[in-house]
DNA sequence: AGCTTCCATGAAAACGTTTACGTTTGCGCC
DNA sequence: GGCGCAAACGTAAACGTTTTCATGGAAGCT
């Protein structure tokens, strides 16, 4: 049985009508008899027939795919992102062609180039893409979503995470649990969420805090870098009452650098992270974060990308920011007061 | 600039060539001139030119796609895993189209029938597939891979992990650290590497430790199952010296229920994990688990497939392992004695 | 009955590429 | 200079589909 497979020519001839017909009858356009119908449906699937993607993309203009670029993604970010995405997309009949890992601009560039042709639209996520980039690298004509960006184009729908907001919702959860002097740790200076976070606190701070000092502390996102934040604050003469990181991962390592000096979270310091990642739970005591809907982020991209596919598109360009919530969890020595029973998804797998 | 893209032709006329002789500049085919490759290639830029994939794919009979079909994957399993296929392939410049969080047979089955057509190959995890999915739903010519699967088939190589070697390591260790009471939280009943996993188990315990009694009790891999799982081990009148969960999930919520009955980990009852999923190493005490190389299993699926691809394909299908390594951390009380590099499994294959 | 209208159908063009095959060109050699 | 041969190049077919347009006939209307 490993004969060529049948073309549409072959389920004409079989059944008697012309390939017009056929297509007709299997792309549901109108103007076929019922009986006729019968036929060429009985016909294509006992030879089962299928139509050939390539031959329909090559006069249609269309692929019904959809690209998604992405960074060099961690964990559970990454799957839920991806999740998000492609039930959107399957919902939609959209398939989904990814690239990830990218790490510098010219491999992304070289990503959205390879997908040229490919794809009726694209999501970029990485950091390395501003208005120049997408000139150089995008056709004129395709569609595209940036998630998660600082650019501002008039051609470019983008989809943010409200790091600030969720970050003052934060620090100001801090300040009015009683620990007005929040420190802040960092994260990479060119990350754009880190930049929108620590933003965040510098907010709240004047806002909520106005009289306490600002305390910010270099970090990187990286376990390592929480560590040696939270020595460094512990150095200080005058200690915080809190500490908010930029991300989890530092949070993480500050919390053992702290448990390491014998200070106690979150009697002598709260401590706060960002992200919501699934150890957030699990560390001693579990960590208060702010939670990020990211399967959510990427539905609400696609479903952004496909009303740009749409023809009759209409609405214009625009910045869109979607908000997180904080769960407060034990690090952050505010009584239990603010709860959000998080509800999240059970891993199903190995 | 909203104008349509350039085609070969527009290279051609342009170049004053042949659109055969665009094409075999492009494709580095041969029998072409240097001087008319160069102007070829400048006029090709200067028309931002790039050849149309489909048509591409009509002529040639080929995509450069591979398609991954997965199940509903949690963090860090899917992403690893995505990430070793999507650099694999890059590195040999196939495109990676994946369907994920697929649940159900039928699921799974639109899932793998939608690629068809769009892609060159298919690498395929699913606990749905056996032979007869695989007859009713694949086309006949296309090669797959399949992950993680109990079948055994002319037609398709498979790909497994070594469960079962990575149980028998683990449970040997526990045993050799003087542990021979060892217990089993067992996972979903159909779950592959659960059954694998289980087997491991009663293999070592007949090996090493025939005299000890079998203790298995059921889980389905959730958290909330490991808790449950631990409170009915606590409540047996001879207690388990050691607690091995076919999963870290399960082993974490294990933990917990031992530290909520104030039963200590490690002294008083050893435990292990398996997939060392990130979550592992910020317990406390840190678990002791199974390592499984994800990243690893894509990269090889991957390079399998591509093999395949090959028309020159000689080589016959077959059941392949990957191994794990044990990773020994604090909870399974052993003292450090036995997390020697030569315990450890390492990989068989490139 | 004669006219129009509409609907089902088929023929054929078009999409943009690769490639088999045929033609020209350049060049060395007798 | 004629010949042969290989390299460079061009022509055109082919891939499998969608879609426009033409055509035939049936049905509706006067």
């Amino acid at each position: 049985m490993t004969t060529k497979n049948a073309t549409i020519r072959d389920v004409a001839r079989e059944a008697k009508v012309s390939v017009a017909s056929v297509s007709r009858v299997l792309n549901g356009t109108g103007g076929v008899t019922p009986a006729t119908q019968k036929i060429v449906r009985e016909v294509a699937a006992r030879l089962h027939y299928v139509p050939d993607n390539a031959a329909r993309s090559l006069i249609t203009g269309r692929t019904n795919t959809i690209g998604a670029v992405l960074p060099d993604l961690y964990g559970e970010f990454f799957s839920e992102l991806i999740r998000g995405i492609d039930l959107a997309a399957r919902a939609r009949g959209l398939h989904l062609l990814v690239s990830s890992s990218h790490d510098g601009v010219d491999d992304a560039a070289a990503a959205v180039r390879a997908m040229r042709g490919r794809v009726d639209g694209m999501l970029i996520l990485s950091e390395y893409v501003d208005a120049g980039f997408l000139d150089d690298n995008l056709p004129a004509n395709l569609p595209a979503v940036l998630l998660d960006s600082p650019v501002k184009s008039a051609r470019y729908p983008v989809l943010n995470i409200d790091n600030r907001a969720g970050a003052i919702a934060m620090v100001q959860h801090l300040i009015e649990a009683g620990r007005s002097h929040v420190a802040f740790i960092a994260g990479p200076k060119t990350n754009f969420d880190a930049q929108q976070r620590d933003k965040g606190y510098r907010a709240a701070m004047a806002k909520y805090a106005p009289d306490a000092p600002l305390n910010v502390v270099a970090g990187d996102f990286s376990e390592e870098s929480g560590y040696r934040a939270g020595r460094e604050l512990l150095a200080q003469k005058k200690r915080p009452q809190a500490v908010f990181a930029a991300n989890d991962m530092m949070a993480v390592g500050c919390l053992y650098a702290f448990k390491e000096a014998g200070v106690d979270v979150p009697r002598d310091i709260a401590l706060a992270g960002f992200d919501d990642i699934l150890i957030a739970r699990y560390v001693t005591p579990p960590l208060s974060t702010v939670q990020v809907r990211i399967a959510d982020l990427g539905r609400i991209a696609l479903d952004r990308l496909a009303a740009l596919l749409d023809p009759a598109d209409t609405t214009p360009a625009s910045v869109q920011t979607l908000g997180c919530d904080i769960v407060v969890r034990e690090t952050c020595g505010g009584s239990a007061k603010a709860s959000t029973p998080s509800k999240r998804r059970r891993p199903q797998n190995t």
